[in-house]
Parts: C-alpha cells; sequence; structure tokens
DNA sequence: GAGCACTGC
C-alpha cells in the first residue's frame, strides 16, 4: 500500500513486539473517507456528495451523554434495563425549561449544531438524505429535534438497541425541556413512553417493524430516521427495504412529499445506502475523537491468550495511568485471561500499578458485569477482558488502552443443513476502528493490535450484513404479511440468496404460515403477531388446541430468555447437574422443556425475594433471566388473547404440575411435548443401539448437548429445539419423544424429507 | 461423552 507514512517505534516484551505507527485514528480515517469521498464522484457523479464542516471547529471536551447514544448501560444493578430510567417526572415544566437552557449551551459546541443551517435545508428538500456522522457528532440527539421545528405528524427515530432508544429519549427529552413521553418519548418491548403529545419518538427497530406490521403505511409519521444503519442488523435492513417501497408508496399520488426518510450511519456503507435509495445525496459531518496511536505485532501470534496476557504487563509497565480494554472472542478465552492475569499480578514488579482483571460477556451474571464500572484503589489498574459486548453494546469509561485480539465469534446458520455454527473469525476494519475507538473517548489513547498490520489490511472493510449468515424465516414472513409476492426479486438491501429465500418458504408452508400458492394465510398472520419465531409461534396456536396453552406459554417464555440457565464452573458442575436431576423429577425424564416449566412453577412458588434469590442460586439459573420470563409470559398472553386462535378455547386457570394425578400429569406432558413437535417436526432424532443418535431428515450424526438434562441418557427418540456445530453436532433443549408421535403429527414425513409442493 | 458471540419483538 505505502499510503501511509511510519515513523516506526517499538515496544518489546519477550516475545511480543509492536511495531509502532504514529497515525491516530482520526487521521487516518479522515484519509480513507477522503478516498471514499473521491470513489463515490469518480464512480457516480449524480451522486450529490456534499462534506459539511463547522466554520469555527475547535477542540471541546464533550459531555459523554450528549455526545454518544450507546451508553449508561447498568451503571446502577438493576432487575430490568427499564429501571434504569432517570426518573425526572417531579420538576416543574419551569425547571425543566430552565434545565433545558443550560444544557443549550452544551448542545451549540457540538459538531453537528454548528452546521445546523446547511444540513436543514438539505434534509427538507430531498425525500431521502445519507446522513453521515461520526462518533461524538451529535446526530442522533441533534438532527431529530432540528426537524421538530419543521415537519408534520411524528418523527421515529430507529435505534438498534433497547437501551440506547431510552436513553436518547431520556437526553433529549431534557435538551427539548418536557418530560419523557410528552413531546420526546420512546417505545421499546415492554415499555412505551409515549403520549398525544408525542412528536419525536425513540423506538427500536424491531418495535417500528411491528408497527409496520399494523399499520404498513406509517401513517402517523412524517418521518422516518433510522440510525446505526452500519451495523446492518437483519431489522435495519429490512426497515430501509420497507420504507422505500413505502416512499414509493406515500408519496406517489402528491407532488409535495409528505414522507420523509433519513439514513444515518457511520462512516461506511454510505455509497450503498444513497444507490439503494436512487442515488440520496450523501452528507457528511465530522465527529469529535480523540487520536489513537495504534500498534501492531511484528509476527503472528501463536497463543492468544498467552499474547494478550503478556500485552498486558507489558502496557502496565510502559504506560502511564488509564484503564486497559481487551477483547477475545469469547468466554472460555476470557476467563482463562482473567485467571492468569490474577495468578500472576502480585508476582509482577512493585513499581508498576496493581493489575485488577475483570471479566465482561453477555452471560456473566449481572452483578459481575456491573463491577466493570466501579472504582479499584488507588495505584491499581483495571483490565477489563471483553467479547465484542464492549464494542458497541457497553461503553466502559476511564479506558485509555485497548488490546484487541482482532477476533470474534460469529454464529453462522447454514440453511442447507438447518443448523448453526460458533466460529471465531477475523473482524473487519471498520470493527478494528471501533475497538481502537474505545480507547478515544475521554482523552488521547493508544491501541495494541494482536496482529501484523499486513493482516490488518487483509481484513474486509465492514462486517458482513447479518442478514447473509442467518435465518431468515421471520423477516421472509413479515415480506409475506405486507403482501409482497415476489420474495426473491424484492429490493433486498443485502439480498439473501436464493437457497435461503426458498427454504425458508418451505419452512413456512411446512409450519402452515403459507398456502400453496405462497400466500401467507390465517395462521400465518397469527404468527407474525406473536413476538417469537415463527416455528415457536406454531408452537403456541398447536398448544391451545391441546388445551395446554398455559404450559406451553411458560416454556416458550423460558425459551425466549437469554441465559436463563447460568453454566457453572467445572468444580460446581457435577453438584448443579445432580441438583438439577432432584429437583426436576419430570424434566430428568422428559427433558429440558419440562424441566423449564418445574422451575418456573418452582420461581413463582416461592414468595419470599431473598429466598428466590437463594434458590436461583443453588440450582445455577438465573433470577433477572425469571423475571423477564414473566414479563414475555404477560406479553404473549396478551398477543394469544389478541389474536383469538379458537374462541371456544379460554386460558385456563394456572394449575401447576404437581396438583393433578400421575395419570393425567402424563397425559399432560405428551400434549405439551405433541404441541412443540408440530413447530420442530424436523428437528427430531433416533436413538440408536450405540447411544448415539441419527437425524430423521437426514441421518446426520447428532449428541445431546452437555448442558441437557438428557445428556448421557438413552432415548427413542429427541426432539430439540436448537442444533449447533461446534466440535461435533449438538442438540441444545432437548426433550424425549415417542416414536409413533412422529407418525402421527407428520404422516408426509415418512420416508425422509418433509415434502412441499409449494408452487414458488 | 464434554461446552454459546451479540441483538430484537
Amino acid at each position: 500500500m505505502g499510503r501511509r507514512q511510519k515513523q516506526n517505534k517499538k515496544i518489546v516484551f519477550s516475545d511480543t513486539e509492536f511495531e509502532g505507527s504514529r497515525d491516530d485514528i482520526a487521521e487516518n480515517d479522515k484519509k480513507s473517507n477522503e478516498n471514499r469521498r473521491r470513489d463515490t464522484k469518480l464512480t457516480d457523479n449524480k451522486n450529490n456528495v456534499t462534506k459539511i464542516q463547522p466554520k469555527t471547529y475547535k477542540t471541546v471536551q464533550f459531555d459523554d451523554k450528549s455526545t454518544e447514544n450507546d451508553d449508561e448501560y447498568m451503571k446502577e444493578s438493576p432487575d430490568s434495563d427499564d429501571e434504569l430510567i432517570r426518573n425526572d417526572q417531579r420538576l416543574s415544566r419551569g425547571d425543566l425549561k430552565k434545565k433545558a437552557e443550560n444544557l443549550y449551551e452544551v448542545r451549540k459546541s457540538l459538531p453537528v449544531f454548528k452546521v445546523k443551517d446547511q444540513i436543514v435545508p438539505q434534509l427538507l428538500d430531498n425525500p431521502v438524505t445519507i446522513l453521515i456522522g461520526e462518533t461524538g457528532s451529535g446526530k442522533s440527539t441533534q438532527i431529530p429535534q432540528f426537524l421538530m421545528d419543521y415537519v408534520d405528524k411524528n418523527i421515529a427515530v430507529t435505534q438498534p438497541r433497547r437501551v440506547a432508544a431510552m436513553n436518547l429519549a431520556m437526553r433529549v427529552s431534557e435538551e427539548y425541556g418536557c418530560h419523557v413521553g410528552e413531546e420526546v418519548g420512546y417505545s421499546v418491548r415492554f415499555n412505551n413512553v409515549t403520549s398525544h403529545k408525542t412528536q419525536l419518538k425513540y423506538i427500536t427497530d424491531g418495535m417500528l417493524l411491528r408497527e409496520l406490521m399494523i399499520d404498513p403505511l406509517l401513517s402517523k409519521y412524517s418521518t422516518v430516521i433510522v440510525d446505526e444503519a452500519h451495523e446492518r442488523t437483519i431489522l435495519t435492513d429490512l426497515l430501509i427495504g420497507f420504507l422505500k417501497g413505502l416512499l414509493h408508496e406515500r408519496n406517489k399520488s402528491s407532488d409535495k412529499p409528505d414522507f420523509k426518510v433519513i439514513i444515518m450511519s457511520a462512516t461506511l456503507d454510505a455509497e450503498k445506502f444513497s444507490k439503494f435509495y436512487d442515488n440520496a445525496p450523501i452528507l457528511f459531518v465530522e465527529g469529535k475523537m480523540y487520536p489513537v496511536e495504534r500498534y501492531y505485532l511484528d509476527k503472528p501470534s501463536d497463543d492468544i491468550i498467552d499474547s494478550m496476557v503478556k500485552s498486558v504487563v507489558q502496557v502496565n509497565q510502559g504506560e502511564p495511568t488509564g484503564d486497559i480494554l481487551c477483547f477475545l472472542p469469547g468466554q472460555e478465552d476470557i476467563d482463562k485471561a482473567v485467571e492468569i492475569i490474577k495468578t500472576i499480578a502480585p508476582e509482577l514488579p512493585k513499581e508498576a500499578p496493581m493489575l485488577v482483571p475483570m471479566p465482561l460477556y453477555a452471560a456473566l451474571p449481572p452483578q459481575e458485569q456491573i463491577k466493570i464500572f466501579s472504582n479499584v484503589k488507588k495505584g491499581n489498574r483495571k483490565v477489563i477482558i471483553s467479547t465484542n459486548i464492549a464494542e458497541t453494546s457497553v461503553t466502559v469509561p476511564g479506558i485509555k488502552y485497548v488490546i484487541d485480539s482482532g477476533l470474534r465469534k460469529v454464529k453462522v446458520w447454514r440453511h442447507q443443513l438447518g443448523l448453526s455454527t460458533l466460529l471465531t473469525v477475523p473482524i473487519s476494519k471498520a470493527s478494528a476502528t471501533q475497538r481502537a475507538g474505545r480507547a478515544g473517548r475521554e482523552s488521547s489513547g493508544k491501541c495494541f493490535r494482536l496482529y501484523r498490520e499486513s493482516d490488518y489490511f487483509k481484513l474486509t472493510d465492514t462486517t458482513e450484513p447479518e442478514i447473509l449468515r442467518s435465518e431468515i424465516i421471520s423477516p421472509v414472513l413479515m415480506l409475506k404479511r405486507l403482501g409482497i409476492d415476489d420474495i426473491l426479486g424484492w429490493h433486498w438491501l443485502e439480498h439473501p440468496g436464493q437457497e435461503s429465500l426458498v427454504s425458508s418458504l418451505q419452512q413456512l408452508y411446512t409450519l402452515g404460515a403459507l398456502n400453496n400458492s405462497g400466500k401467507i394465510t390465517d395462521l400465518g398472520e397469527k404468527m407474525v403477531v406473536l413476538p417469537v419465531a415463527p416455528h415457536l409461534a406454531s408452537v403456541l396456536i398447536k398448544a391451545q388446541e391441546y388445551n395446554v396453552l398455559d404450559d406451553v406459554i411458560d416454556i416458550v417464555s423460558c425459551l425466549s430468555v437469554d441465559n436463563l440457565m447460568l453454566t457453572p464452573s467445572s468444580e460446581k458442575r457435577d453438584e448443579i447437574n445432580a441438583m438439577r436431576n432432584e429437583t426436576c423429577t419430570l424434566g430428568s425424564i422428559y427433558g429440558d422443556l419440562i424441566m423449564l416449566k418445574e422451575l418456573f412453577d418452582i420461581f413463582k412458588s416461592i414468595n419470599d425475594p431473598s429466598e428466590r434469590k437463594k434458590w436461583c442460586k443453588d440450582v445455577a439459573v438465573s433470577y433477572k433471566g425469571f423475571k423477564n420470563v414473566n414479563r414475555i409470559k404477560k406479553q404473549i398472553e396478551d398477543y394469544m388473547r389478541l389474536i383469538k386462535v379458537d374462541e371456544n378455547a379460554e386460558l385456563d386457570e394456572y394449575e401447576d404440575f404437581e396438583e393433578e394425578g400421575s395419570k393425567a400429569k402424563e397425559l399432560k406432558i405428551d400434549l405439551i411435548l405433541k404441541s412443540f413437535l408440530h413447530g420442530f417436526i424436523s428437528n427430531t432424532a433416533i436413538g440408536m443401539p450405540d447411544r448415539s443418535y441419527r437425524t430423521v431428515t437426514n441421518g446426520n450424526l447428532i449428541s445431546i448437548h452437555p448442558s441437557s438434562l438428557l445428556f448421557g441418557k438413552k432415548k427413542d427418540a429427541i426432539m430439540y429445539i436448537e442444533f449447533v456445530y461446534t466440535m461435533k453436532g449438538y442438540a441444545r433443549n432437548v426433550s424425549a419423544i415417542k416414536l409413533e408421535w412422529l407418525q402421527e403429527v407428520a404422516p408426509q414425513l415418512q420416508g425422509g424429507k418433509v415434502s412441499s409442493n409449494q408452487d414458488l
């Protein structure tokens, strides 16, 4: 390449060597932006690329909360995210106005505020605008407020994460001078804080899609702003696609367009969005980041944990105060690294700060996660060792050094095989920049990359959009709900590929969501409403027929909560397994679905919160998780009433297993499992004489996952909710089923594959 | 016979 000039600088610590380059991130990103802009002009003259720069640009230390939208996660010790929301309801209108006036001074210093007069006319003149706002530009908080003065009807600003939507609404309502839920509000799952007054609504993209399913014209809104579009989640991609059709629909009748779309994104992907929306203009606003120096290894690492630990020690001895953030791909690596640092920390030279390692990953219990926000003793140095969660979802304050393995874990869906694989893969350049940027939020910092600079140049520019490597049954059902017949020819922002789409259509047909001509059925309309995957939605509807809906709702709710079952440490493993088998007498025979039901019943039966917590600890389940199960259960019950599958079937009075005779209990369990079998008929396997299992669909070898209560038990046939491939094929959330049920539930299964005569 | 990254409804 030779594009960049280097002043080499070496830091040496045993066999970990960094080759330094003095470029900082801001500088380098600026260069690559310039390259991109040049490319745009070269390749597409019609693209109107406007670079807007603040007239008077000076360095200002921004209030963290005012400039970014992904922060403030888990600062207290909440049972649920919603308890994070500060309560400002007691302030008078006058006090609110005063507060807003004070905040106005801060707002004025934001880069995007300084170019307000240049941006706003552009946004007003075009039905679609692509706004590239770098980190710290203030785009998420300011742009929507600018527009409030000009547009009729409501503005929706979408966010990929709930916490971001809630915090942005909090902040912007303060700036605006109102209570949350008045002129400025938010809408996320379980929480709709809006009123008839609300003009500006921060909303998760999932919630807006849900609104779109109910009102396909989004007639309440004049403007939809899609924020963080560069993250390319499935839901954002879908939304961007739907909005394209909607622009056409809403603006075709009148000369004056009444519907506006703004795509806000970090640096990359601008051209793609612009082309997708018929060469929409691109605006560019610089952000505010402190410089981050980057260093590379001069030979590749052969043991990433070892290199990570050595680098931590090296930074600790060679660099002034400031905490360290390390990126490793997964929990196992992180736990190992933490252990090693804990062990060696007391042995290190006393001149350097004492290292205090802390793990950070989503499966970590909340009380452990919160520790990363605590202060360590003077003279100590925090070392946070994290997964990708610290790249976007959690912002750790006080970070001055980032050490990046350059790896992440990614779940890849193989639709041909109907299984998912968890792979460790190199990150993208965009991701590497984002990780490094975590060191430059409060002051200048340093980033040490545990790979060579030549390896960096080999990385892909951006992370592959999620839609290309995921199961897309639910998106396809949404398209069908909106009456889109030609799924293969739809204007996908990223076309998922024919195979993936055809397989989704076939599965939806098998579930009864589509008819022979590929149109959505009544059942499909009901499934799209339920806040669970289509497979589970069909299970719920079948359960109502079998009159076991309450039990199945409980189980489905448990399945909807991540990290409900905690994985005990290796020393405690046998003890916990024995305890779970003892506690769940039925689960130990029938499997994990019934175990979940038993555990949830016990959880509900304990009234005293501290006793509940103790019980959760004993059987290694998440307390917070079960509280979420309760909320999801209530939501599903509401939706089931809404869609009224069977007028005659009513939600039963709650009865738990203990109150029933053993015969009745057995029958009920059969019906519960049969309900699930209707949704998961292709996730079944037959027990072989050698204790292995072979899938019904294609005879592949499959093993029961060690986390299952049925692990090591011999059954005639099993049904599983998920099929993952790690060291080998594993079935997760396994239940024992009777062989004859397969015939009963799916006679067409005979002789192998589920057939489909659907005309595609 | 041995282990799952991150979100969203």
